[in-house]
DNA sequence: TCTGGGGTCCTAGGACCC
DNA sequence: TCTGGGGTCCTAGGACCC
């Protein structure tokens, strides 16, 4: 049996364990920018507050209902999630970790109690270690056991876990999904499905095989097949390295010059380059774009330019170098720019990066010492160590930094929590800087 | 008139997830 | 005035190989 563990409304259940006083309100979290709602209260729900909605349009009703707003606390976020995380790998060795607040728990080679028992043992333990509530759906899929995982958090009598197994039990909860709400049916196929008047879990289930993989491809015979109970999605506990890694932000404000562009752009090729470096990765491509906004009438421009790089790396530097470059191709003046961002791809291990025929010290001198990748490798190592040990960008490279003229582009965060439990690294080490 | 039979790699576009 | 930021997989078609 499959189990999906669940943080109920995380980010706002995050927010609530270091702040008491808005256990009982109506709670939303803002996503960067605080520019929509991501995360709400039951409370925040119940007010008909939408997932996705624009803060400007909500506004004034979180003055009229006095709810609590926040800006997204990811430092918060994740270090929660590990130990939620942690708390149930000690009770069920077997996890994939599927998002920040969700979790597939393997009971079968648990080797524990029936699996009813231990997922009430995880939730508990998991509402003691971090005070964080769970929802717990168990079934034979993976696909199923996410239906599960529905029924226990919408239906308060079955108290955050339910157990979905046998057939005609499936087929009776199936009847009550809208086919939309299906794990991997997105409004595309939801739309296409309601055309051949598939509109139920049920109806979809009822589907012959080969209309499924007509219609959907092998991508919807597996939906289909787990909704059968055979599973096709298996347990992945080991995560495997990303293919592409992106940073990207909107601006504060739009911007039309090119410093504070590059400022944004030097600082998201870092953030991409100590992506690759925590992950062990080596890029071979950057591809650098800017776009202005599109819910705007003005002349809309948006381009983006790709570099291959001489040899791949996870330097700073050569990222950000490269970067710069690729800015300075697509940047046209006289636009309201209103996003910008790194991409990159071409991911190896870093230790088994091609070496360039041409990168000085890689032919005939590499005998006694090191070739420049190699101490520049070493380079960044000291550099996130010391990162890590006293915070985000405590170390920094000049063309990542502001000045007054260039700031703007920075994020804004009109409501962001404490950071609760990575506080320290707050300690300012001006001198070492 | 007839015109083989395999492959690989890359990219763009479409679909989905949180 | 104000509208997030990441990712994955699959398929089709084109270029190219022997």
């Amino acid at each position: 049996m499959i189990g999906l563990l669940d943080c109920n409304n995380f980010y706002v259940s995050c927010e609530r364990v270091f702040d008491p006083t808005i256990a009982k309100k109506s709670v939303v979290v803002l996503s960067n920018q605080d520019g929509c709602v991501i995360a709400r209260s039951n409370e925040a729900k119940a007010l008909g507050i939408e997932m996705g909605v624009p803060f400007f349009q909500i506004r004034a009703l979180t003055k009229v209902e006095d709810i609590a707003v926040y800006s997204s606390n990811y430092a918060l976020y994740g270090d929660m999630s590990s130990r939620v995380v942690e708390t149930v790998r000690a009770i069920v060795p077997e996890v994939e970790v599927y998002s920040i607040d969700e979790q597939f728990l393997d009971f079968d080679t648990a080797h524990r109690r029936n699996a009813a028992d231990t997922g009430q043992e995880v939730r508990t333990k998991v509402g003691q270690h971090t005070g964080i509530p769970t929802g717990l759906g168990i079934a034979r899929t993976k696909t199923l056991a996410k239906i599960a995982n529905r029924i226990a958090k919408k239906s308060l009598t079955h108290g955050g876990i339910y157990v979905l197994d046998h057939p005609q039990q499936i087929e009776s909860m199936l009847a009550l999904i809208a086919v939309s709400d299906l794990w991997g049916i997105g409004r595309r196929y939801a739309k296409k499905l309601g055309k051949y008047n598939v509109n139920t879990a049920l109806d979809l289930y009822r589907c012959p095989e080969s209309f499924v993989q007509q219609q959907m491809t092998v991508v919807g015979l597996r939906l289909w097949h787990e909704l059968h109970g055979r599973p096709c999605l298996p347990l992945e506990q080991i995560s495997k390295p990303k293919k592409n890694i992106c940073t990207s932000r909107s601006f504060q404000q739009v911007q039309t010059d090119l410093p504070p562009l590059r400022e944004a752009i030097a600082t998201h090729a870092n953030r991409c380059a100590q992506k690759l470096r925590a992950q062990g990765s080596a890029a071979n491509y950057v591809q650098v774009f800017v776009q202005t906004n599109k819910h705007c009438p003005e002349q809309q421009y948006a381009n983006s330019f790709t570099w291959t790089l001489p040899v791949s790396s996870n330097d700073s530097r050569l990222l950000i170098r490269y970067a710069l470059q690729a800015l300075e191709r697509i940047f046209q003046p006289g636009y309201h720019y209103q996003k910008c961002g790194v991409i990159v791809s071409g991911l190896v291990p870093e230790n088994a990066h091609q070496l360039s025929l041409f990168e000085p010290g890689t032919l005939g001198h590499t005998s006694g010492g090191q070739t420049p990748a190699e101490k520049g490798l070493q380079l960044m190592q000291v550099v996130d160590t010391l990162n890590d040990r006293y915070g985000r960008d405590k170390v920094q490279l000049g063309a990542m930094m502001s000045t007054k003229e260039t700031a703007s582009w920075r994020m804004q965060q009109n409501f962001l929590s404490p950071q609760y439990t990575t506080r320290f690294k707050d300690i300012p080490i001006a001198w070492c800087v």
